[in-house]
RNA sequence: GGCCCUAUCGUCUAAUGGUUAGGACAGAAGCUUUUCAAGCUUUAAAUCCGGGUUCGAUUCCCGGUAGGGUCACCA
């Protein structure tokens, strides 16, 4: 392969004109994941020659993207700090005669009465792509293209070969919508004497119509709001690598440096994959499982509400044991702030509130069962040992007591006394986070109002 | 419209000139079960169409069809 004894140098070069979207994350990551393999150098470039539209909270943006996701970068370059370099070039090619500068008609606001051209040698270019294969442009249909609109104001394509060229740039790693930019990207190469760089054109990312994934489309998120959601960055850099891309395996749950470990670009898809977030969840409800408990609890911690923790009970010893209730529910840590606003936490940490005939089983028709047993059903509780009131000592209890009686005309109230809501883990459970007290003193609360009916 | 690319379950995909075309997500059913969730088991679901080449094509070739990309003084 060509270049192959060179070092591997990659670059990701986003445009600070809008919030950095989910969608281009991939080509991001898969030049990350190929410098790092080949130990290589990736480059981070902000490509803001577009003064109108480059704004610098939006570089921010995607800074503070990178960093989320820890996609380290070895160089960071501005695009608006390079224009001597780019003017350098600029008059080298005008004096060559591979650009000149020409009058123009404006036909837009904005529009200069002289800009200036690349001189289309109107050949037929090929090039090799990585993905796919050989590909065969006639540039002609090209024309004489605009690449300055002056000597200090380059255009995109011109300013992207340069820094390519300056940079050393071996591969270009990028979506298929670029198939079509690539010969006028390699004619200027060829203008300015510079080696042509191994393409690997990933497949394109559509939506849910099959159409390109794009930054007006208001279902593709800023990658932040997925950080607000509660999405974890291993889980979204994981989901987006399988996006046209995939290990030839059947393993599917992969951390960065596992990615690192198995990226090939010979594996990348031709095909456009759409962006299916319901995988997405999928994939990221297996590396919540993943995550240490320190960060789980960190996470979780910072999704539960004010609301919540200025019940009587709060605390986070017990929020702790609760924890291995909520990641059940939940495919991101936001579902956990949203279950607290429907009120299904609450009562971990309060007692509940509910009316008496909710405690009754559908099958214990006027309550009978539970009237005559619920002394009884405390009484053994109590009788428990503390060392045993652990989720099996409490079943084991329990369900002896219950012998061969109905086992839903006690247990669902049982578990209505101490949750108060129609859904919730099992009454087991909940009494072993409450603990003795509180769920004798629940029971004998759904005993009084039992007993007011 | 010109040019370019693509085509396996609904979705992401695996595989091969000869397979019961495999996996995952989503779906359905069952188990478990007091409810919910989780888990486990099972199940349904695909090679776009037509010609070739070949003993044999989902795979190779051609055509069609369909989809997508790109054609800025944006990136």
């Amino acid at each position: 392969m060509k270049n192959a004894s060179l070092k591997v140098v990659t670059r990701f070069a986003p445009s600070p004109t809008g919030l950095f979207h989910v969608g281009g994350i991939r080509s991001a990551l898969y030049n990350f994941l190929f410098a790092r393999q080949h130990k290589g150098t990736f480059i981070l470039r902000c490509d803001d020659t577009d003064k109108e539209r480059s704004r610098k909270e939006y570089e921010n943006y995607f800074l503070e993207v990178f960093k989320w996701l820890s996609l380290s970068y070895d160089e960071y370059y501005r695009q608006s700090e390079r224009t001597e370099i780019y003017k350098k070039y600029l008059e080298k090619m005008i004096a060559d005669g591979t650009a000149y500068i020409s009058k123009e008609v404006p036909k837009e606001e904005g529009d200069k009465e002289e800009v200036i051209r690349f001189k289309n040698p109107n050949k037929k270019i090929s090039f090799d792509d990585v993905v796919l294969g050989r590909i065969e442009f006639d540039t002609k249909d090209l024309g004489d293209f605009i690449i300055a609109r002056d000597l200090e104001s380059p255009l995109y394509h011109f300013a992207t070969v340069v820094d390519d060229y300056e940079m050393k740039i071996t591969h270009v790693i990028r979506g298929q919508e670029h198939v079509s930019n690539t010969p006028r990207q390699i004619l200027m190469q060829e203008a300015i004497g510079a080696p042509q760089p191994i393409y690997a054109h990933a497949s394109i990312i559509l939506d849910k119509d099959r159409k390109k994934l794009s930054k007006r489309d208001p279902k593709v998120l800023p990658v932040l709001e997925y950080k607000s959601m509660g999405y974890l960055p291993e889980a979204i850099l994981n989901f987006m690598a399988f996006i046209g891309w995939n290990p030839g395996t059947e393993q599917e749950i992969f951390t960065l440096d596992n990615l690192i470990g198995s990226f090939s670009l010979e594996k990348l898809q031709k095909p456009g994959a759409i962006f299916n977030s319901e995988k997405l969840d999928w994939v990221n409800k297996e590396h919540i499982k993943l995550l240490p408990k320190v960060k789980l609890l960190e996470h979780i911690n910072s999704a539960i509400p004010e609301k919540i923790r200025n019940l009587p009970e709060w605390g986070e010893e017990r929020l702790a044991k609760i924890i291995p209730i909520l990641i059940e529910r939940i495919v991101k840590f936001s579902d956990i702030t949203q279950m607290a606003e429907a009120g299904e936490i609450d009562f971990f940490f309060q007692a509940p509130e509910y009316d008496a005939v909710n405690l009754i089983w559908k099958k214990d028709i006027d309550g009978g069962v539970i009237r005559a047993e619920i002394g009884n059903l405390i009484e053994t509780i109590e009788k428990i040992p503390e060392e045993s009131f652990t989720e099996a000592g409490i079943k084991e209890a329990i369900l002896s007591f219950i012998g061969d009686k109905d086992r839903g005309s006690i247990l669902w109230p049982m578990r209505y006394a101490l949750s108060g809501i129609d859904k919730s883990p099992d009454p087991f459970t909940i009494a072993s986070i409450l603990g003795k007290n509180e769920t004798v003193s629940r029971l004998k609360s759904a005993k009084k109002k039992l007993h007011l009916n």
